[in-house]
RNA sequence: AGGGCCGUCGCCAAGCGGUAAGGCACUGGAUUUUGAUUCCAGCAUUCCCAGGUUCGAAUCCUGGCGGCCCUGCCA
């Protein structure tokens, strides 16, 4: 077997295999580094797939490294939540998890180098007059008034800094670069903050903090990173992210790269509005089945796989597009459909009576557990005089694109009897409650012998030896493709109907011994899921991952 | 508007001077005890636009147009 249809690299990989290959690195290694301050969402999960993809790819390693540089914003409870999301979705990162907490004594010794070397000074700035200062996108910024202090001064506040000497943000530590870059991020910007903030990491030891910019070059450094790769926004500050590399006696250079994040239609991707939407309540959670979050799609029901896919299928790239969520969905069916046992459960009853079939009879219907995989054995459900099919599959007429049950037509039962309907009983109401119908003798099997065929075929269960459980039925979280875009409101567009919860679904019998673990395809439904928040051994709750494809019912 | 980045089918995306891969979606048609799956077939004479270079351009040059990012002591 030829390899010849493997997929053409990305350029990130193209990037890494010509510096293999040009002696520029000898090693890969690359580095996730989510800052503690939310829940992952699938945004992360591609960052996780390339970054850990890439170290597996070129026989490298891949570190976590929590960027936890602002402890106002950062917890403990959101690392737990990382390490568990990562390993979920299938990457182990190579030795301890890393901080940039780790290297705070090193960075800030580091930064007494940069003073000494007369390029970092003590600013006295208020946030507002460092904001006049620095210009706008088309003026050039005025020096800072206090650039030109010494060394010394600078050495001996920058140590009070430290010490607590001064209140919160009353100072801070900037580095000296050009106030007339036309790159605003390089109009001296601050390294350092005074934040009295106990940190989830290092407790009250700081009360000083470095940036973002200052801390994440050094630590990649730190940690030997031959590619840091992060997302677009970050291109304007490769120049600051080189000019410390550049300027401090790190142990290496590093490298950052950067590509487009992922966007989805029908979604939003802002740890911002991910976390509004559960502060406020308009979600279950970080973890609802709803969100976009790795929980989220873990608790629906995803697969680690389908997520790893979709990431592969969607590519890498410099282009900001929007993919489709449809092909999210492709990607989980797709394995779903590889790996789930089949079952049948009926998700809105409609009793039918076999008028033939005697009242004390109940015999044995045997299935495969998976039509196309027989090596996953078969199943065994009983089969009465009473039984439940889905009130969506009867109607006392229709015309002949219809293809399940019909006053006076036949239908197949699905792993059983051609049954033929001759009576609709309805209540006072008018509302059909029950479908009276006959079995066609010899059908389990085998076509009638009379050579009417059925049309079609429905599921059912028994009406007398079921499974009780609620289901619940999801849609997109928004109705509109880009809820978030332009100066939109994304919580006007929420999908009223993203959530439809059934109760007295009957499923088959075999469904009473499902695991979490356990993702069926409810024949006909979908693919469901236990849901792992509400879901009990004398209630069982199903969480619908994602419909079949329906190339009937289109809306 | 100063700087940076981007523009190939409805959506992703290959292509890197030699005459438009692939996936999703969609449309047929075959098989089917899931209107699913599987299977076959179709789906950009054209690459944001306009000029230019060249025997030859999506690929090179010039000029436009459109989109995104940057004026946090957030990341």
């Amino acid at each position: 077997m030829s390899e010849e249809t493997s997929k053409p690299l990305n350029f990130i990989e193209r990037i890494v295999k010509e510096d293999l290959e040009s002696g520029k690195v000898t090693s890969v290694r690359t580095r996730f580094p989510p800052e503690p301050n939310g829940y992952l969402h699938i945004g992360h999960a591609k960052s996780i797939w390339l970054n850990f993809g890439l170290a597996q790819k070129f026989g490298g390693k891949c570190n976590l490294r929590m960027d936890d540089t602002n402890p106002e914003k950062e917890d403990e409870e959101y690392v737990e939540s990382i390490k568990a999301d990562v390993q979920w979705l299938g990457y182990q990162w190579d030795g301890e998890v890393h901080y940039a907490s780790d290297y705070f004594d090193q960075l800030y010794d580091w930064a007494v180098y940069l003073i000494k070397a007369g390029k970092a000074f003590v600013c006295d700035l208020t946030a507002d007059e460092m904001r006049a200062y620095r210009g706008t996108l088309t003026e050039a910024g005025k020096e800072s008034p206090f650039r030109t202090r010494s060394v010394e001064e600078n050495l001996e506040l920058f140590t009070q800094m430290r010490d607590g000497a001064f209140p919160d943000g009353s100072r801070t530590l900037r580095v000296k670069i050009d106030m007339a870059s036309s790159n605003i991020n390089l109009r001296d910007p601050v390294i350092y903050r005074i934040k009295r903030a106990t940190h989830h990491q290092t407790g009250d030891k700081w009360c000083i903090y470095p940036s973002y910019d200052y801390a994440h070059g050094q630590s990649d450094a730190i940690e030997g990173i031959s590619h840091s790769v992060c997302t677009l926004e970050f291109e304007v500050h490769r120049p600051l992210y080189e000019w410390f590399i550049d300027n401090i006696p790190v142990p290496a250079q590093p490298h950052q790269y950067e590509f487009s994040r992922l966007n989805i239609n029908y979604t939003v991707t802002s740890k911002r509005k991910l976390k509004q939407l559960v502060d406020e309540k308009h979600v279950d959670g970080w973890n609802d089945p709803r969100m976009p979050t790795v929980s989220g799609l873990r608790r629906r029901g995803f697969t680690p796989k389908a997520i790893n896919d979709f990431c592969e299928m969607a590519g890498v790239t410099k282009v900001e597009g929007v993919v489709d969520l449809g092909m999210l969905e492709f990607a989980i069916r797709e394995d779903l459909n590889n790996i789930s046992p089949r079952a049948m459960c009926v998700l809105r009853p409609l009793k039918v009576t076999l008028t033939n079939y005697p009242d004390d009879q109940v015999e044995t219907m045997t299935a495969p557990v998976h039509p196309q995989n027989e090596a996953m054995g078969t199943r065994a459900m009983p089969f009465c005089r009473e039984i439940l099919i889905d009130q969506d599959d009867f109607r006392e007429e229709a015309n002949k694109q219809y293809k399940r049950l019909v006053l006076g037509k036949r239908v197949r039962l699905r792993n059983s009897y051609v049954i033929e309907a001759d009576e609709a009983v309805k209540d006072a109401d008018g509302t059909i409650i029950e479908v009276r119908a006959r079995v066609i003798e010899d059908t389990v099997g085998k076509d009638p012998a009379d050579g009417v065929k059925a049309k079609g075929v429905i599921h059912w269960v028994s009406a007398r030896d079921n499974v009780d459980c609620e289901v619940r039925l999801y849609d997109r979280l928004f109705s509109d493709p880009a809820p978030d875009a332009g100066g939109k409101n994304f919580l006007e567009f929420m999908n009223p109907h993203s959530l439809e919860i059934l109760n007295g679904c009957k499923g088959e019998i075999g469904l009473a011994q499902a695991t979490l673990d356990d993702r069926y395809q409810f024949e006909r439904e979908g693919y469901f899921v236990l849901d792992s928040k509400y879901s009990t051994t004398e209630k069982p709750v199903f969480n619908r991952v994602i419909g079949l494809k329906d190339t009937w019912e289109k809306k």
